[in-house]
DNA sequence: TAAAAAACATACTAATTAGTATGTTTTTTG
DNA sequence: CAAAAAACATACTAATTAGTATGTTTTTTA
């Protein structure tokens, strides 16, 4: 990798790291700066302004490592209902960059930034639909082998999916720890078992 | 009510609806006073640091409404698994207060302030501890009545209702629309009735 | 009704903020 | 290798922030 480009990388992971844990609006640029050992001129030759380089965190560093833990773990084949609880379990209990004290980060940039820039709105939710597609996708696979009755609606059903994961994330926020995510985890289970 | 009482309750409403349409620590306090028409020695007289208004506000304001249409719904007996279904049905698509596109005020609070304030987080925790003690006693009166199944677990089934609800407004935010909200509610009628 | 306390008003401060102006150094290219 | 472009560095600005110092006015109380 080129110089230039290891500095543009190091600003965006080192500033995910900071508004992950405490927000965008409320990490200053100063603050990416003191971590990274960056200079200003060198932050603003690679990014026009702050919001520039909040999208391309959601689009070079969120993204891809979303579509790995997110989408690819849906693609596996087998039993579409154990697929869905293993995906949804791996993110819960097993991702490493996740914390239960942090929330989700598409989240938490969704819950903040949806009053001050739509540019961040709209990159986030195309993070959403692509997990919503995924996520419908591995229901019809499930009701074409007979995991999963014929009549249950897959759209309606990501939608509710969806929302529990991010509803547990908040939930966990709040408790500080991630046996509430055990207790949703088992409901999801029954949950899904019903859609058989 | 007394002049003081007045001028207290008006910082509080119209920084709440300031604080709920764009986030509490990008609420500046002059905004609040431009916006009320209170002058600054008016608001420190009344509180002491803005942190201190901002657990009024989820104490004097937030909790009172809460209990009034998040609780008291739920203890108004009949068939549980429709007065689960009627609440959150009234919450997510009656209710004047809350705006699809400013999501759930407890929800962006503890999104927020979670890495600034553990008295916000502690005050929030106590709204949703008492939901979900709500909602497990709605459960549970639906079991003796056998509306429900005598297996369900009710602790478990009110988190992962409540994760539902939080998750559902992250996404209207982020959809601008009740759509989602219509979709959802489908759902959690049919997730409900498997518990019968 | 006069003294005391409560309630409010104004002008300030020190820190922090995103962003800019104007450089210098490093790398690439012909 | 020299010129040009890319990459970075430093010092600044104007606006905004929470909070304070020091008052005045209004209300309550004895």
């Amino acid at each position: 990798m080129k110089k230039a480009a290891i500095t543009r990388l190091n600003i965006l992971q080192k500033a995910f790291e900071l508004i992950y844990e405490k927000g965008y609006l409320t990490t200053s640029i100063d603050e990416i700066l003191a971590t990274t050992a960056v200079t200003k001129g060198a932050f603003y030759y690679h990014f026009k302004n702050k919001d520039e380089m909040g999208i391309a965190i959601i689009n070079e560093l969120l993204k891809p490592s979303f579509e790995n833990t997110f989408l690819k773990p849906l693609t596996s084949g087998g039993d579409s209902i154990q697929t869905i609880y293993d995906m949804m379990y791996e993110i819960l209990m097993d991702n490493e960059i996740l914390k239960v004290e942090y929330g989700c980060p598409a989240s938490n940039l969704t819950q903040e930034m949806a009053p001050w820039n739509a540019e961040f709105t709209k990159a986030l939710n195309d993070l959403s639909s692509e997990w919503k597609e995924a996520i419908i996708n591995c229901i019809e696979n499930g009701k074409k082998t007979r995991n999963i009755r014929s009549d249950v609606k897959a759209d309606q059903v990501a939608i509710f999916i969806m929302s529990g994961y991010w509803g547990i994330r908040n939930i966990g926020k709040l408790n500080n720890s991630k046996s509430v995510y055990l207790v949703y985890l088992k409901q999801l289970k029954d949950y899904l078992e019903s859609l058989r």
